[in-house]
RNA sequence: GGUCCCUUCGUCUAUCGGUUAGGACGCCAGGUUUUCAACCUGGAAAGAGGGGUUCGAUUCCCCUAGGGACUGCCA
């Protein structure tokens, strides 16, 4: 049986953290299998959809490198099939149709509030004659059993048992004729050859409504896995005061997206003691069995972390990519050929030094910015005349010196050791100097990376 | 309120009845060092509480506490 998995988010918002994380957990169990990993959007909320957090939702996956099967599809297209699935109910009686109004049951609700007796709506309706029903607006209800209990297996929870009782025969179609969600859920899984579904722990409780549909109709059942929630760092439920909440937000911060699939991965998942992998790794481990049971909190010292061995490891290219995309979405002024050039010749020396892009950025100043160098406060005092003069001094030796890093080390300690003085106080002026940052790549990875010429001239200009 | 789910170092987690309870991030101390980052060595740090079951419980069961989800003609 090939396995076909999906995330089925709906557009009333651009893509959570958490909605990520599901889907990198859909697309991982479908990657490491074979199988399909499909795209549904749930847009039955015609208020609360939109075109542009479909957008959104697709960005978010495609810069996560979550790529679907197919096309997405659109739950809202799919409605008539939906209500023929409900009249199909309704002409075996195992649905039926109710008459009772909003009004009617707000008041109903209302007053089990107030007595703390149970919510659960009874419709009188349910087993009135088909001759006794008026001509008025209906809903078309399912009927859900009264005894008894259900118990479904999930993957992450074990066995999950829920008394009968407890379940209301859920709305199928408004009294519009609309489709509602929770049916048109177990349609279109049941329509799309779901096999596995892997989703929030929020919608548990939804299984068993659900199961109330693939039990009337028949259907087989999907294999369940219902992971915990993601928190934030002060164990709350993730919300906006804890700051970025949408994937989008950590590309414009600047993390890399192996990194994030990979500490997205482990939140919740764990295969032993490994904590950093490749994509084809996490693809060949990942199993159900392997998601934990209780909610996990962000963490993004630990995000950094990761992102930053990701960075090390990344091929230059890839990353020179990466970070030209990360510049777009930033609104920042794309590079120019002569800086991507640059940026990809120091590519080596620098991206083991950052964890981010912005860091990586920093720290590439020296090869991005053009002379005259605007030096920032801490890099300008570090040229104080005395290292001026001996910078100078340093300037000539360089004119014939063969361009390589022994060669070039062995100059500046020479330098440093007739001025009774050692490397690393030359080491100050001389990054003043190349980069005007006080955070750079080594000086040697410098005038490698610029070159003889552009060395001298910094220099120059530096001791001017 | 009702129902369901969850609970190992600060954080992410390993353990599938017998371990000095392991790893990672972070933190602290020391070392290396040319800034940053990295690296090396060492260290502090955990089974929510209470009952059982068992020769033996972090592990199985129950209760309590805490947290969460659901309880819509939203998804």
């Amino acid at each position: 049986m090939t396995v076909v998995t999906r995330f089925a988010p709906s557009p009333t918002g651009s893509l959570h953290i958490g909605g990520a994380r599901t889907a990198l957990f859909n697309w991982l169990y479908a990657r490491g299998r074979g199988g399909k990993f499909l795209l549904r959007i749930e847009d039955t909320d015609r208020a609360r959809s939109s075109d542009e957090n479909t957008q959104a939702i697709l960005d978010g996956l495609t810069w996560l490198g979550l790529d679907w099967d197919g096309e997405p599809s659109s739950q809202f297209a799919n409605a008539e099939r939906h209500a023929e699935v409900a009249h199909e109910l309704l002409a075996n009686g195992k649905a039926y149709k109710c008459f009772s109004t909003q009004d009617e049951i707000e008041a109903f609700r209302e007053m089990a509030r107030a007595e703390n007796t149970s919510t659960l709506f009874r419709s009188p309706w349910r087993d009135v004659a088909e001759e006794d029903h008026p001509d008025a607006p209906y809903v078309v209800r399912i009927k859900a059993p009264r005894e008894g209990s259900t118990t479904l297996h999930d993957e992450v929870q074990g066995d999950v048992t829920w008394q009968n009782d407890q379940l209301d025969d859920m709305i199928l179609l408004r009294s519009d004729g609309t489709p509602v969600y929770m049916l048109a859920v177990v349609v279109d899984d049941h329509d799309m050859g779901v096999t596995h579904i892997i989703r929030g722990d929020d919608h548990l409780v939804n299984a068993f409504r659900q199961n109330l549909i693939y039990e009337a109709m028949g259907w087989d059942k999907p294999v369940l896995a219902h992971i915990p929630l993601i928190f934030g760092p002060d164990g709350k439920k993730l919300s906006k005061r804890h700051g970025a909440t949408g994937a989008a937000e950590y590309q414009k911060m600047g993390y890399p997206a192996a990194g994030m699939r990979n500490y997205l991965a482990r939140l919740g998942w764990s295969h032993g003691d490994d904590e950093f992998f490749t994509d084809a790794q996490a693809k060949e481990w990942f199993d159900l069995d392997g998601i934990g049971k209780s909610p996990a909190r962000f963490d993004f010292k630990k995000l950094e972390n990761i992102c930053g061995q990701h960075i090390a490891a990344s091929d230059d290219a890839a990353l020179l990519h990466e970070i030209k995309a990360f510049l777009a979405v930033t609104g920042a002024d794309p590079l120019t050929d002569t800086q991507s050039h640059g940026l990809l010749t120091a590519m080596y020396c620098l991206k083991d030094r950052a964890k981010t892009f912005p860091q990586l950025l920093e720290k590439a100043h020296f090869v991005l910015a053009e002379r005259p160098l605007e030096r920032d406060e801490r890099s300008d005092k570090m040229l104080d005349t005395v290292s001026r003069g001996i910078l100078s001094e340093l300037t000539p030796q360089l004119q014939n010196a063969s361009w390589d890093r022994d060669t070039l080390e062995g100059l500046v300690a020479a330098l440093a050791e007739a001025h009774d003085t050692k490397l690393g106080k030359l080491a100050g002026p001389l990054r003043a100097a190349l980069a005007g940052r006080s955070v750079s790549p080594s000086v040697f990875d410098m005038m490698l990376v610029i070159g003889r010429d552009e060395t001298i001239a910094r220099l120059e200009e530096a001791s001017a």
